[in-house]
DNA sequence: CTTGACCTTTGTGTAACCCATAGGTTTTAG
DNA sequence: CTAAAACCTATGGGTTACACAAAGGTCAAG
C-alpha cells in the first residue's frame, strides 16, 4: 500500500508516516517503476506498535532503538522497562512544575481583579506583572 | 555594563541575554569603539521584568509584545490579563494529559512485573508494549 | 607582549511533526 | 481519449527558548 493508505489505516497523517520512514522506524520498499514508497502489512503492524509506544511516552528515537533490537532478534524488554522506569519520575517532575505554574497563574489572576489597569511610566512597565515576586536565590 | 555583567546581575546566562537582545526584548546601545553591547540599569529592570513574566508562563514573543505596548505608553494590562486567562486552561489541559500519561506508565510498569522478557518473533516485537491497548476511535 | 578572559557574529541542535513548493504519476470523469 | 483531480516525490523552512561551538576581534594582567 502507499503512504496515504497506511496513514489512513493507522489513523495518522501521511506526513507522520513519512516522518517515521525518514527516521527509519518503517522500512518500505520502492515501486520499481514510479519510485513510490510501498508499505506492507508488517509496516502497518509496526505503525500500530509505534502508536502504542508513543502513547506510553517513548520518544521516536527510543522506539527506533527498540525496533532495531527487535529486528536483530534481541529482546528489547529490559530496555523498555528501564526507559519507562526512568522517564516516569521526569514526567512527575514536569507535572509538579506545571501545577506550580498553574497556581502562580491563578493567584495572579485573582489578585489582579483588585488592581486597576495602569499606564506605563519611566519605572513601571506593568504593575500587574511587577506585583509578582521575583526569583528567590537560596544561597 | 556588558553582557556578562547584566547576565550575572539578572541571574541568567550571557546566552540568555543575547537571546533576549536578538528577540528585541532588550535594546542595548553599542560601544562606539569596539562594538560591544552596552546595557543600562533600565535593561536590568527589563530583565527582571522578563523573568517575572516568564515565571507566570508568558512566552518570549508575548513579552516582546507587552514591552512594545509599554514602550509606546500603551497600557499592556488588558492584554496581560487576557493572555494569562487564555493560557491557564491550556496549562490545565496539559497537566491532565501528563497525568493520564503517568497513569498509563505506572499501570504498564506494574503489569510488566508479572510478565517475562520475550524474544521477538515474526509477529511480536515486544509483548510488553503490545500488551497495551491501542488508540480507541469513538465514531 | 603574550596570555587568558571576554566580546562579536553565524550557524547548528533540540522533538515531533506540519506545511509549502515544484514537479512527476495515477486515477477518474466527461 | 484526454484533461483535471488526486496523489506521489524530495527539499527546505517553521515551531520554542535557549545552549553550544567555531572563528576572530578586544582588553586586562603579568
Ligand atoms: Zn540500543
Ligand atoms: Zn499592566
Ligand atoms: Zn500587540
Ligand atoms: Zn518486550
Amino acid at each position: 500500500m502507499k503512504v496515504s493508505e497506511l496513514a489512513k489505516r493507522g489513523g495518522v497523517t501521511p506526513e507522520t508516516v513519512r516522518h517515521y520512514t525518514r527516521e527509519l522506524l518503517l522500512a518500505p520498499t520502492r515501486h520499481p517503476e514510479n519510485g513510490y514508497q510501498l508499505y506492507s502489512a508488517t509496516d502497518l503492524e509496526r505503525l500500530h506498535f509505534i502508536q502504542r509506544a508513543r502513547k506510553l511516552g517513548f520518544s521516536v528515537a527510543e522506539i527506533r532503538d527498540i525496533l532495531a533490537h527487535a529486528d536483530q532478534g534481541d529482546s528489547p524488554c529490559p530496555m523498555v522497562r528501564d526507559l519507562l522506569a526512568n522517564r516516569l519520575p521526569q514526567i512527575r517532575a514536569q507535572i509538579q512544575e506545571l501545577e506550580a505554574l498553574a497556581q502562580r497563574m491563578e493567584q495572579a489572576l485573582e489578585s489582579w481583579q483588585h488592581m486597576p489597569d495602569g499606564t506605563p511610566d519611566g519605572h513601571s512597565l506593568c504593575r500587574l506583572i511587577e506585583s509578582f515576586p521575583e526569583e528567590q536565590e537560596t544561597p
